[in-house]
DNA sequence: GCAAGGAGAACGTGATCACAGTTAGCCCGG
DNA sequence: CCGGGCTAACTGTGATCACGTTCTCCTTGC
């Protein structure tokens, strides 16, 4: 009993398993749900509340919480208490300024990967086209929480195949600061009203046609984020 | 002596003093250290050596460190250990695209608020002069952290008067990642033949032309990181 | 002489405790 | 019935220890 089997030598350095990483996943998860708003914004958070929720002890909340403080999706108080983000007309300003370039940017690259590779491009399309399909099908149930699920998948699932991870790291860390509002705006608005701007996003694509993304892309994200500064102004 | 004077109440209320909060002078220092290029990429950390090095505990080291991990100026290794990211061509590529839009966005920000007030203008354009006119020092004694740390106060110095920080937060952090290689591609090209782009933004600003600002930063911008993809291509 | 291997130091991570400050609930006086 | 003050629970932070892994250096066997 003296030795399980976690014994290293050089068995380990073949099997090279990884290691767990509790606040990895911690982090994770709450990075996962802020993007897809699940959690409004203010709301209160303590590493030791968290950990309970989670299952596993402060450490891992702790870390997992000072990287969303870093990140500026979490936020302290005055008296050094964790909340998160609150949303101002000035921030929704600069996020609109810092989102339209990176993410276009994003989206072009997505697009110029797929140039002259008629199989990808099509793999492509096809995966956005499903995830928008899901995207109209919570439009039309009126499921907010759906919805903000399926966008971000969509605007990540795109992003994702410009293949470019830094750039990437960085519009997660504008999505976690975002995330929270859309939420309460869609809930605010309910999803009645929503038009959905992907279709001509994927058209651009399938078609080849930079501009157009471009375009349906910085729409998407002038739209959205408005629909935040209105909202903020009727609070 | 059962109380001394730490006692809340509702004196502290009023008193209202800064916590110290030891982590975040550890991380203050650490990321000005990595910015201004005081880290040579790949160099190894440890969480007891950097708590041995600023006198703290291991738990303040802890926390800075996950913070900058989190913002991609440190690394972890594939078997967990700490380091200073290391560049690779492409992140040279994806940095510069971020960059030099949020970067110009900044500039522009600043110079607008500047308009129809000649004397902040006047200010600011007097207060990057003088940080110029380190960084000219700098170049002539070939003084290179002299002039890694000049060059990042002058950026800084306009991007602070733009008075937009949730966008400086996102350019700290690609500063975070660029750092370490400033300062490698410098000591390896010398100061000697550096150009000082920054005569131009300064005369833009004062002149108040925002078409010529927007292209001395973005020629800087892509000066600079063209200098260390070049540096790379080298090693 | 030199590569393989083993002992020990150092590492990141998780757990737990102490402490000072904050919050919130409750009681009691009016 | 209402409001203010005290107390008890809760908070973030710092310290410290344990554990399993990884690295480093030195020995040892060939």
């Amino acid at each position: 009993m003296a030795m399980k089997k976690t014994k290293s030598s050089k068995a380990a350095k073949r099997a090279r398993k990884r290691a767990p990483v509790v606040h990895e996943e911690v982090y994770a998860r709450l990075r996962r749900a802020i993007i897809e708003g699940q959690l409004e914004p203010g709301r209160s958070l303590s590493v030791r509340t968290l950990a309970a929720q989670f299952h596993v002890s402060a450490m891992p909340a702790r870390e997992a919480i000072r990287r969303l403080v870093a990140l500026g999706a979490l936020e302290l108080t005055q008296t050094r208490r964790i909340s998160v983000a609150r949303m101002t007309s000035q921030k929704v300003a600069e996020l609109t300024d810092a989102r339209v370039p990176l993410e276009t940017g994003l989206a072009l690259r997505a697009l110029k990967k797929t140039e002259g590779k008629p199989k990808v491009r099509a793999g492509l399309v096809s995966k956005l086209s499903k995830i928008d399909d899901k995207l109209d099908a919570a439009i039309s149930c009126g499921d907010v929480a759906a919805y903000s699920k399926a966008n971000s998948e969509f605007h990540f699932a795109l992003y994702e195949a410009a293949g470019a991870p830094t750039l990437l790291g960085v519009v997660e860390g504008l999505w976690l600061q975002v995330g929270p509002f859309m939420r309460v705006v869609l809930s605010n608005l309910g999803t009645a009203d929503l038009v959905d701007q992907h279709k001509e996003a994927i058209d651009a694509i399938s078609e080849g046609d930079a501009r157009k993304l471009e375009k349906a892309i910085s729409r998407d994200i002038a739209e959205g984020m408005r629909n935040i500064s209105e909202a903020l102004r009727n609070s």
